[in-house]
DNA sequence: CAGGATCCATAAGGATACTG
DNA sequence: CAGTATCCTTATGGATCCTG
């Protein structure tokens, strides 16, 4: 049996797609703000310290690098370790779970580099035409 | 000639990680507020008209349905029909470009089910240990 | 050094009402 | 129907100063 497009999309009326979407859930996790940066230098490049962080990121404040900090700390995808000397060090690195996004970072590299030039394309071409031709 | 870890950390200090980080164009472009559920919809259902699109995703508001369908249209990833005729008809379908997410989006959802456990459950740990132990 | 606390500017998003 | 226009609330991030 056929499932017809009007079908579909009669179904479609009666879900919640904030929740059938299955992958929203993901969005607040690893792709709030600042979080790839992060997670991509921690991956890149290995343990890092706070400070070397900040600098790294460059543009980055020390409150909102904390935040950040703290929200992949709490869902597992970054280690703490708290160093107890003077003065204090506090280093930090990904952990498994932060490793086990990597394929989908290369899903999303390989995304960039075949696509985004069509986005740029299509981007010059919606804007060439100001002019608009009909329906707006 | 093996490169050592702090090597690498050292050159991570001459690199800017929001220009380094090679997934960072993608972020503004497909994982911007909505445009999932947006594009998931498209992508299931097929094509579907304004008001079909608002009550599906039922907590979005007309203003920023709007906004969001002329950022998608703009990049390439949704086509916009406009039908003149009383009343005005429009409908929305997803492009080759934007179903060239499918992969991406496959990618996310398994990870999503193999590890979204794993991640609230770190929340809970973190969580319970509310006597922190050191270093906070 | 690694942050916490505080205050402020900006902008994204929601609510509502209205139009071609 | 498919939006626009307007107003307003809230969330996010930046700047600055301070501390164990």
């Amino acid at each position: 049996m056929v499932e017809t497009a009007d079908a579909r999309r009669a179904h479609a009326a009666f879900v919640q797609p904030e929740q059938a979407c299955p992958i929203a859930p993901v969005l607040d996790i690893v792709f709030s703000r600042w979080t790839t940066p992060i997670l991509w230098t921690l991956n890149e490049y290995g343990r890092q310290r706070f400070m070397e962080l900040q600098r790294t990121i460059a543009t980055i404040t020390p409150k909102v690098l904390t935040q950040r900090l703290r929200q992949l700390e709490r869902d597992g995808l970054i280690v703490r370790t708290y160093h107890p000397e003077v003065p204090p060090r506090v280093e930090y690195e990904i952990s498994d779970l932060g490793r086990s996004l990597a394929p989908l970072f290369a899903t999303l590299s390989e995304w960039v580099e075949g696509n985004l030039a069509k986005v740029e394309q299509a981007r010059q071409e919606f804007d060439a035409a100001e002019q608009r031709p009909a329906g707006r």
